[in-house]
RNA sequence: GGGGCGCUAGCUCAACGGGUAGAGCAGCUGACUCUUAAUCAGCCGGUUGGGGGUUCGAGUCCUCUGCGCCUCACCA
């Protein structure tokens, strides 16, 4: 037996696979002669043949005859075999397992009960199953199990397939209405000598060709507007970034982020848009605009709520953030209202703009469940964005909000190149992000001014699923390795 | 990284203040030619995540450790 140690059920179904070969029968068929997927063969007139192949799912024996359902990626279908139909096949009905591929061909009829289904001329073996499949009513619900093992959650929980099929269409979707509006998708360079673009500690790793580091991005921001440096009008990306950080319900190290850029364009026309693509969106992935999120109905069409930080913060707060201009009278009135235990996290020395930010993440964030956009965000939050010419304190930035999450970042793109110098280096020196030289000398030669949009897909789809878990929305997740 | 909870048969779960580790499904054997969580009878299946300790005796108590979930911090 070796090292491998063999549970009795993997040995049992070994023995089987050595009796089917002993009898001269290919477990593992290189050729498979299907001719309807079961879908199709749902639809077959009765009396007419046809073959088709799928996983066993489910098997029911009576002495002389005996029903399986199987399944393929289009369905499920009863099967039904008699002895008096399939003769001395009948007899190796027992080496099949629940898990196993064969193939069937057969004619339609109704059972009793009414249930279309193919009474099995021949079959064949096409893959046999070694190891036993979760149990068929419970399922499989270890979450670590379905994490690690998600073709296993797949099989087992239609749900789970329905969610990332989802998936799928929130990302064609949007597709659909960006080329729709002319925009022209693009791949830009996902291993970098500098990662900038956000405030995130990215991954490094080595090259060893060129004998350096290079780090894995965080942002899609810098190389696309490069591209309207370039003279494209309308350029997006979809693309895995990478943060090298925490991970929680609501973060995987890796994700995937959408960012556009239009030239010509500002914030508020990127606000416009928004509106009008997430509902489209939506519509393409469900069939509808009003979702279910966390036992509410949220209604995504247009148009959305508009509040600016300042305001927002003054409704859930009670706080004028713009009668206290600085940190230390803002922080002093934040601690204030609040009882001494909860003072732990005000007490770190950070910037007004971050203090800001904090009281959004923290007290109207979660209350914002409708979408809700919030505009106006303080400069050194916002090391990208143009400054608002009646206050520049402030930049012309909002984010989207929907079921308490932050689902969009967008701002009217900084293009002063002399300015964009002096944020660097003021980001820098609060360690919020790595000024890039090669993008500095890139703006120098000029770029229009751009509205530019970010979006969380996977949040977005959580929102969509109805999920709490960033996880349930990722088909193979972050987890440390097991041992 | 800090704190809380969890890990028992292939899967889903039991086992009360320490006292022989059980059930359903799956599997095996037998009966059964329209069932669909098929039914009936019998059987097999375990290093209770791993190591150490306390005890006459540990799934249960102590300790170290692995992994997961929740939560806090950094972030989207």
């Amino acid at each position: 037996m070796g090292r491998l140690r063999l549970s009795g059920l993997k040995q049992e179904r070994i023995d089987k696979l050595t009796t089917l070969r002993e009898k001269g029968i290919d477990p593992y068929p290189a050729r498979v002669s299907r001719t309807h997927t079961i879908a199709q063969a749902l639809n077959l007139p009765l009396n007419e043949a046809g073959v088709v192949a799928g996983r066993v799912m489910a098997i029911r024996s009576f002495g002389k005859t005996c029903f399986m359902n199987i399944k393929d990626g289009s369905g499920k279908i009863q099967l039904h075999f008699r002895g008096d139909n399939i003769g001395e096949g009948y007899g190796l009905l027992s080496a099949i397992d629940i898990g196993d591929f064969i193939s069937a061909k057969g004619k339609l009829f109704n059972t009793k009960t009414g249930e279309k289904t193919l009474a099995v001329e021949e079959f064949s073996f096409i893959s046999k199953s070694l190891s036993p499949l979760p149990e068929k009513w419970h399922g499989l619900s270890d979450i670590e199990k379905r994490y690690r093992q998600r073709y296993l959650d797949l099989i087992s929980n239609p749900r789970v397939k329905e969610i990332f099929e989802i998936r799928t269409k929130v990302i064609s979707g949007i597709r659909r209405f960006l080329d729709g509006k002319g925009f022209l998708e693009v791949e830009t360079t996902t291993l970098l000598p500098v990662a900038s673009g956000a405030a995130a500690t990215p991954f490094s790793t080595y090259y060893q060709a060129l004998g350096r580091n290079f780090y894995l991005r965080i942002a899609l921001e810098l190389y696309l507007k490069r591209l309207i440096i370039g003279g494209w009008d309308k350029v997006y990306e979809i693309g895995k970034v990478f943060r090298n950080e925490g991970i929680s319900l609501k973060h995987n190290p890796e994700f995937t982020l959408l960012e556009s850029y239009e030239a010509y364009a500002d914030y508020q026309d990127v606000a416009g848009m928004v509106e009008e693509m997430i509902p489209s969106v939506c519509e393409h992935a469900l069939g509808t605009t009003k979702i279910d999120y966390g036992g509410s109905v949220i209604d995504l069409s247009p148009p959305w709520r508009r509040l600016t930080l300042k305001e927002a913060i003054h409704n859930k707060c009670g706080i004028d953030i713009g009668e206290y201009p600085d940190a230390d009278s803002l922080r002093r009135v934040i601690m204030s209202k609040l009882s001494p235990s909860d003072w732990q996290i005000w007490e770190e020395e950070v910037s007004w703009g971050k203090l800001t930010d904090r009281l959004l993440s923290t007290y109207v964030e979660p209350c914002l469940i409708q979408p809700t956009f919030i505009l106006d965000y303080p400069v050194d939050v916002s090391p990208l964005a143009k400054r608002k010419r009646e206050d520049p304190k402030l930049t012309e930035r909002f984010e989207v909000f929907i079921g308490g999450m932050e689902i969009a970042n967008a701002f009217s793109e900084l293009n002063d190149p002399l300015d964009q110098r002096e944020r660097f280096s003021q980001a820098l020196h609060d360690e919020e992000e790595i000024p890039d030289e090669d993008f500095m000398e890139a703006l120098e030669y000029g770029m229009p001014p751009a509205g530019g949009l970010g979006i969380g897909i996977d949040r977005l789809v959580m929102l969509f699923t109805n999920q709490t878990s960033i996880r349930e929305v990722i088909l193979f997740p972050q987890l440390r390795e097991k041992d």
